[in-house]
DNA sequence: GCCATCTGTAACAACACAAGTGACATGACG
DNA sequence: CGTCATGTCACTTGTGTTGTTACAGATGGC
């Protein structure tokens, strides 16, 4: 449980619904990302408010995709997972009466913002269909067959 | 403890050492961060390691600066406390056999690596005396007050 | 030699947070 | 109504930093 991985399971499990037409159950899901179907609704939940998909009750039911691939950056998935910490180091003090320690803080807010500010922004630009498609590209130049998820 | 601050704490601790030509006992070090000599301990560690401090046991010892501020980036002090992991959002399989996942792993691994290698750059490009130098030019603009360490 | 001082290190508890798990209410369909 | 599925609560587990206690080893002054 070193990371968290709430984001990248998200995608993929965006991509995976793409893929099949169906609705898919949370256990279904949680099978393919080897968990809980718990889990898979308390992370899903968030998408689910911001209209990227949708779930139904009772027979039948399950989760579906409510917008396209291409209208979905990483960005958008992260947000609606209510922007979880992407750093694991940060500032000793929240505020810190020596002006040393609030130098140094502040040199290293800095960085971390820059840095965070980048990577938000490449979030922001990759859409869901772009990882779709560059997955469809290195599949069939490795072979003619099929892909179909082992679910 | 939602964070990792040994890097800020280390960063605030050698800066502090400058200031002050005497040596330091792990006990004033802990005071002043608000924490445990044994902390203070196991975190210098690595840095004396490296050869930007030294302690000294016995009367009279504890801690000091063996090298200058200039010679010290804030990536040195990273690199000296065994370079903690940066992010706390990761992949969720360590190998998976499914394709779309290693895709979308695959480009979230590459947004984290630039955002890494940006931090780590910027890291590397400040050295701990232009952290001092800007935190005493802010001083004299404020105040014409020597400034000392509550401890 | 002896004692006070200080580092070095092991061992373990505390804490935060994602993740895993069980229980149960609620809604939908046949 | 019975079944299937989500929605949610409460609790446990796992992992890594931090906090703490305990003790061995080295150093310098008496
Ligand atoms: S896409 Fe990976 S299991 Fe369906
Ligand atoms: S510099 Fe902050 S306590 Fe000394």
């Amino acid at each position: 449980m070193r990371n968290d991985s709430r984001l990248s399971r998200m995608l993929h499990v965006l991509i995976h619904m793409d893929r099949h037409e169906h609705s898919a159950t949370s256990e279904m899901i949680s099978k393919m990302l080897n968990t809980n179907p718990v889990v898979v609704r308390r992370t899903m939940a968030g998408l689910r408010e911001r209209g990227y998909v949708s779930s139904e009750k009772g027979h039948g039911g399950g989760w579906t995709l409510a917008r396209p691939l291409s209208e979905i950056t990483l960005l958008d998935v992260y947000n609606a997972l209510g922007e979880p910490h992407l750093f694991a180091i940060g500032p000793a003090g929240d505020q810190p009466q020596c002006l040393v320690e609030q130098a140094v803080n502040s040199a290293l807010a800095d960085a971390m913002q820059e840095a965070e500010a980048l990577l938000l922004r490449r979030l922001g630009s990759v859409t869901l269909k772009q990882i779709a498609d560059e997955f469809e590209a290195k599949l069939e130049a490795r072979s003619a067959a099929a892909y179909s998820c082992a679910s």
